[in-house]
DNA sequence: TTATAGCTTTTTTTT
DNA sequence: AAAGCTATAA
């Protein structure tokens, strides 16, 4: 295997190079920070290292597909077979699935997502009678989610001077937690603090994954909460082969329980590391680095570092304002228009970054009205869609017959006549008999009617034989089959188009979603490299989609264009050209950061303005809007106080400098589908 | 029990 | 403005 080190300056070499202990590499952002992770992964396979023995971690699903496929350039797809690179919660669930004995699990334990950890808090309030009106379930799961990464148990959870909160949250906490042990469900939090208990419980188990992963890299560790932490000194001792990167002033993750100490006290961690520092930016112009260092120079706490760059100074950093978040949009949209018209750029150089997923929408609507192909990362995803849930419900009842939630979901859904009133007298005689809702199903002893109780027996006949099948079935096309013929026998399609009779495209929509599953789930089983799991098909399909949600059709042409994206989620990314939205007072700096109880700590959303402007390579906008709807209502606003920091780092511009005529922009609009069309060969 | 009209609430950020 | 929830009627 070739591979060529002179591409790398004397510190990314460095680290690249080190061999054994642990070592720190302090990367500002664009020093290539994840040129370093992925040529020393190669670097350590060249040398003899097996790939099943590198493990590399990084934060969100995007940067480890995007580290898969840099290694596999290096070292061809061949050479990485083995290696593991996922995020921490994706390598947390394989460990789970792989012992789950040690941590008190069956093999077939579902997943919770937000929404169902929501529902079984809210369900819990109704069963204690505590009113969900004058208490937030998300504030209670949030404390809840707190406690659970501290280590506190239930009865050791505080109860402070009789605060009603404090109270309602150990009630809560203690049945939420029996509720998941009892219908087999583990939620977000516990696919990293089971397997940190289990190895803590298990020295045999914590033996065989320290051999197993010999070398460890970890990508972003300026955003490491205590339980990730906790992980990883499981899986390695303090002179271990912990190779870490990442930046301080990066850090934008403290709202889920991220630590920066874990970076900045790496050193007197682990004594015997090796610390680099990386400060030679290879992204962004001059211009956009002398704001990008303006905006973090306002930090107070922080490790001091100036990134530098021998790139040129580049062209100015347009600040504009606007009367309101449409004429924003707009300007976005008509800068766009006319760049790729000129031929400057390709939509897919161009990214739009805001704070807030709501803010999507005006821009979304412009870049629709002007013909411009854009792609919205995050918010409503496939996987998150009503009837696609309803659907997956049933699956997931299918596979694991105690997921109580799902069965809610679905046990009405289409309509068998049973309600609320119905549901709750089954739970109870269930309970009585020591006999789990679904079981309940077969049997229905509580007093429903007739009608509604073949129908539940009938729903239970179904789920089971499907059961059946699928633990039969082998090849992918079965799967598949088994799955279309439960939807079949559930007739989705009636109830959809009786649901949206006046909506026939949006019915059907709804059912090609539906019908989606069974594709996905098809092409999932096909895939080698899931085929190794030792559990059943459906179970780690159900696993994958609660954790990384539709896989991304990157490569697929059609779906590119603009990127829309939130800034946390362009960490790790950059584009040439970056248009930074909504630089206003209580959206960044975020309202709920200026009056949190830390009041006026808005050094987090600074790194975050940080982060955003070095997304940028060579062009940047900031805008802002003086007016924005709220509520549906029109609501003055401020500019950032970012803005002023950054002083004469950027320029202000005339807002209506390059505003397009309604002609000049039709032309355009016209030009551009002629050559799609040409382009398809219509 | 179900459908619906009308009321209230909602906006951080992610795995 | 849109989604979620409650009270009410059928």
């Amino acid at each position: 295997m070739k591979l060529d080190l002179s591409v790398l300056n004397r510190e990314q070499l460095e680290a690249v190079l080190h061999q054994e202990g642990p070592a720190l590499v302090l990367a500002g952002a664009g020093s290539g920070k994840t040129r370093v992770i992925t040529y020393r992964i190669a670097r350590l396979i060249r040398d003899g290292v097996k790939p099943e023995n590198v493990l590399a971690v990084t934060f969100t699903n995007k940067a480890a597909a995007e580290m898969r496929e840099r290694v596999g350039h290096l070292v061809g797809r061949g050479g990485r077979k083995g290696l593991t690179v996922s995020t921490f919660h994706a390598l947390g669930h394989k460990m789970l699935r792989e012992c789950s004995d040690a941590a008190g699990l069956m093999p077939r334990f579902s997943i919770f997502d937000q929404g169902e950890q929501i529902g079984t808090v809210k369900r819990i309030f109704r069963e204690v009678k505590i009113d969900d009106r004058r208490f937030d379930a998300k504030k209670v799961l949030a404390a809840i989610s707190r406690l659970k990464n501290l280590g506190i148990a239930p009865d050791k959870a505080p109860l402070n001077d009789g605060d009603d909160y404090t109270l309602i949250t150990k009630e809560t906490y203690a049945r939420y937690e029996a509720t998941l042990r009892r219908e087999q469900c583990v939620d977000f939090d516990d696919l990293l603090i089971k397997p940190v208990r289990a190895l803590q419980n298990h020295p045999e188990l914590r033996a065989y994954y320290r051999k197993k992963f010999q070398y460890l890299l970890v990508d972003e560790y300026q955003d490491t909460n205590p339980i990730q932490f906790q992980l990883l000194e499981q899986l390695c001792d303090r002179t271990g082969n912990l190779c870490v990167v990442g930046d301080d002033d990066q850090a934008i993750y403290a709202f889920r329980g991220a630590d920066v100490e874990h970076i900045l006290g790496f050193g007197k961690t682990f004594p015997s590391a090796k610390q680099i520092a990386l400060t030679q930016n290879y992204r962004s112009t001059g211009r956009i680095l002398g704001a990008a260092n303006a905006i973090i120079a306002k930090n107070e706490k922080r490790n001091h570092k100036k990134l530098w760059t021998s790139f040129g100074e580049g062209d100015p950093i347009e600040v504009r304002s606007f009367d309101d978040a449409e004429q924003e949009a707009k300007f976005v949209a008509d800068t766009i228009l006319s760049a790729v018209h000129e031929g400057k750029r390709k939509h897919e150089d161009i990214a739009v970054l805001y704070r807030s997923n709501v803010q999507s929408q005006p821009i979304e609507e412009a870049l629709r009205l002007e013909g411009i192909p854009y792609r919205v990362v995050g918010g409503m995803e496939y996987f998150e869609r009503k009837e696609v849930k309803d659907a997956l419900a049933y699956l997931r009842v299918v596979d694991n017959p105690n997921d109580e939630m799902s069965l809610r979901r679905i046990i009405n859904y289409p309509a068998r006549g049973l309600g609320e009133v119905g549901l709750e007298k089954m739970v109870a005689k269930g309970k009585e008999l020591g006999v789990s809702l679904y079981e309940m199903l077969a049997d229905p002893v509580a007093d429903v009617k007739a009608k509604t109780r073949d129908a539940l027996i009938n729903l239970h006949a179904l789920l089971g034989a499907t059961r059946m099948k699928m633990a039969t079935a082998s090849a992918p096309a079965e799967l598949a089959r088994h799955v279309r013929e439960l939807f079949e026998a559930i007739d989705f399609e009636t109830t959809i188009y009786e649901e949206l009779a006046d909506n026939l495209t949006a019915a059907a929509r709804k059912l090609e979603n539906i019908a989606g599953i069974a594709l996905a789930l098809e092409r999932f089983a096909q895939d080698p490299e899931e085929g190794a799991a030792s559990t059943s098909p459906l179970t780690t399909f159900l696993s994958q989609v609660s954790l990384e949600g539709e896989e991304s059709d990157d490569k697929d042409d059609d779906k590119r264009g603009v990127t829309l994206i939130t800034i946390h989620g362009a960490k790790g990314l950059e584009w040439p050209w970056v248009f930074l939205v909504g630089m206003e007072e209580e959206l960044l700096p975020h309202r709920r950061s200026v009056e949190s109880v830390d009041a006026g700590d808005v050094s987090e959303e600074r790194r975050l303005c940080y982060v955003g402007i070095t997304r940028a390579r060579e062009r940047l906008w900031m805008s802002f809007a003086t007016g924005r709807r709220r509520y549906g209502k029109v609501v003055p606003r401020t500019e950032s106080r970012f803005l002023a920091e950054l002083g004469e780092t950027v320029q202000r511009m005339n807002t209506s400098a390059t505003s397009l005529s309604d002609e000049q922009k039709d032309a355009m609009a016209d030009d551009f589908f002629a050559k799609m069309r040409a382009k398809l060969g219509y």
